[in-house]
DNA sequence: TATGAATGAGTCTTCATTCAT
DNA sequence: CATGAATGAAGACTCATTCAT
């Protein structure tokens, strides 16, 4: 049974190995131009052995898309068991995202940026992807409920935090060209900008 | 001379026909998958032809980018001879950003989501780009000055508040299959929440 | 009628020009990598204007051959007044030949070289080609009837000389790598040799 | 490992029967007019099966010439064993020249005409080509040196002779249309009279 | 499991040529 | 006479994919 076991070790192997050389060259050059052979010659297998592990390109793109939400879901779903009050708790958030972000930015950048366009991994989107939201959502929840927002729709402030968040960890990605000052006083000042914004007057 | 003029017009037409059709194809099946046959068959016209308008694909996606650029500092640089007070001229400059994008979905994806990966138009994001952010640059400046922002560096606090609109307009544009709120409201309420965000505290 | 003649003229001095251009660049590039819009950008005209001088592309290259015959047999044919002895009369002509090739390597590489490969110039070469070699065989066969030639075959012999002419003058112009010594001896040794090599031995 | 060895052989065939479709093609009509299109019709197989044996159309071209210096060189170093008095073994030589340009006609005139021309394997040229040579200017030299030749260079007289002899050989090849007097007799010819006259005069 | 050979469809691009103006 | 626009066919080359071994 060892042998079995070493077997389906090695295989996972491989196709993690295929995951990792078709991520940094998606990221690198694009979805349309990473070939197959590329993939293959990254991996020092034959082009072939390739679709021993996935049906085809296309599939591989979606896995890594699946990877991604599950690893962010992860992350996300370890707030959920911080007892801070809930704003400190929705800025941990918040800069748990951002950092996801920037801790795996070819993950990132591949399935929040590149994946909507060259590809189409609709499924995975909507069930991880949704979840990953939840528990901002949860965040927020939590805030409103303690009086300690600005009274509105849960899903409109999470919505707009989350597309706060995201914008800059987009653009710190993708855009290495921009003359951005000092990263961390970014994040900062974007997590401090997005709760200050909804928080509730204090005096009212 | 009316018929040369008459000439250069139909050129110009056919010229901005072809920036349609590739723009549209690149914003739906992204940079790499649109191959010049599919922009000629769209503007039933033959391959060849296109090459009588651009020097190469690469030509046709900078020059929507320089259009894009081109129309976005348009709308910005309006915004300068706004004389109302500087907190509401900020506003104005991030609801005309966010709505620039969604006035041309097209040329916003394609500029500032699509090009920055799969292809380097790296001048004119230099230019006139950095013109465009120069203009929401100056609204924070004016804040400042103004003692109606908290202080800080106004570089710091204008790539806050791009990176927060960018990332509004982008997923509006791009998310369509997510459960978005009503987009006015979401707009409203991005656009309020960084302005309170980066406001004085009043009572200071 | 001077306005009809003049423009004769302007006609011919175009065909001309386009002639000289393609000759020169069927040379440098071969005659399938030369494109008709270069032959034109290089006469700085059009494309279409090329197209009122000649029938079609090919038929710019038969032009240029016969030009070449023509060239080359009102040069051999000046040889037929030369009243020296036989022996001297043909080394005259041999020497003429190579020089024609050698004042207009262009025109010579392009029809003894290029011609017979890229393209059928068939006619021209059975016309005035085998006029211009029907001199070398009137001076071969002078000599003959001079009794200072080995007795032989006047075909044979002719044969014979314009391969070597022929030999020499074409690797000089294409051999352009090659350490050739000093080029006046090698054309010396070469007509001396050949001349030699078919003379009658003097003391049989 | 049979099989390996199979297959390798297999793979070196059609690795030969691309060459052989290739240069028969090149000769016919010319490396340009050449596609790789034509010379994968010729054998059988789709385009890209082509460019599983060679990286581009160039290293065909390159290959083919490659092999003809080889196949020349090992004729010409078999004239170094014969022990032959000088001016046969340089006669010999001289025979050997012709003979293996008649014999592989289409090798001949693709390195010899067509390469210099349309295509640089300059590389080939100044190594494997300046050996064959080498091989006619040590007949020469020994020529010399046994004072059977005029004085001179030998390098101006192995020159010559080469000049003539590929003069000879090419006219032979690419001239079909020309009324060429018996074969044989055309090729005693020009080797009788290059030897006769480069030979040192019998009385002197 | 892994591969090497093969291919058909497709890529961008160029070109000789035509024709209305 | 000259041209600018247009095209259909073809160019070299790449690629995702299949399949026999």
């Amino acid at each position: 049974m060892g042998v079995k076991q070493r077997r389906a070790r090695e295989k996972e192997d491989l196709r993690e190995e295929i995951l990792d050389a078709a991520r940094t060259l998606f990221v690198k050059e694009g979805y349309e131009s990473v070939s197959i052979r590329k993939i293959a010659d990254k991996v020092e297998y034959s082009p072939g052995t390739i679709y021993l592990y996935f049906h085809d390109k296309a599939e591989i793109m979606t896995k890594i898309c699946e990877e991604t939400f599950a690893k962010l879901l992860a992350r996300m779903e370890a707030i959920k068991l911080d007892a801070s009050p809930p704003l400190d708790k929705l800025r941990r958030g918040l800069r748990t995202y951002i950092q996801f972000g920037l801790d795996h930015p070819n993950h990132y950048v591949l399935t929040f940026v590149q994946a909507k366009i060259n590809y189409q991994a609709v499924t995975v989107f909507q069930t991880t992807g949704m979840q990953a939201f939840e528990c901002m959502r949860q965040c927020v929840k939590e805030c409103v409920d303690a009086g300690e927002m600005v009274t509105g729709d849960a899903d409109e402030l999470a919505q707009t935090l989350w597309a706060g968040v995201h914008g800059l960890t987009s653009v710190l990605i993708t855009c290495s060209g921009f003359p951005f000052v000092e990263r961390t006083r970014l994040i900062d000042r974007m997590v401090h900008t997005l709760v200050e914004g909804v928080r509730r007057d204090p005096d009212t």
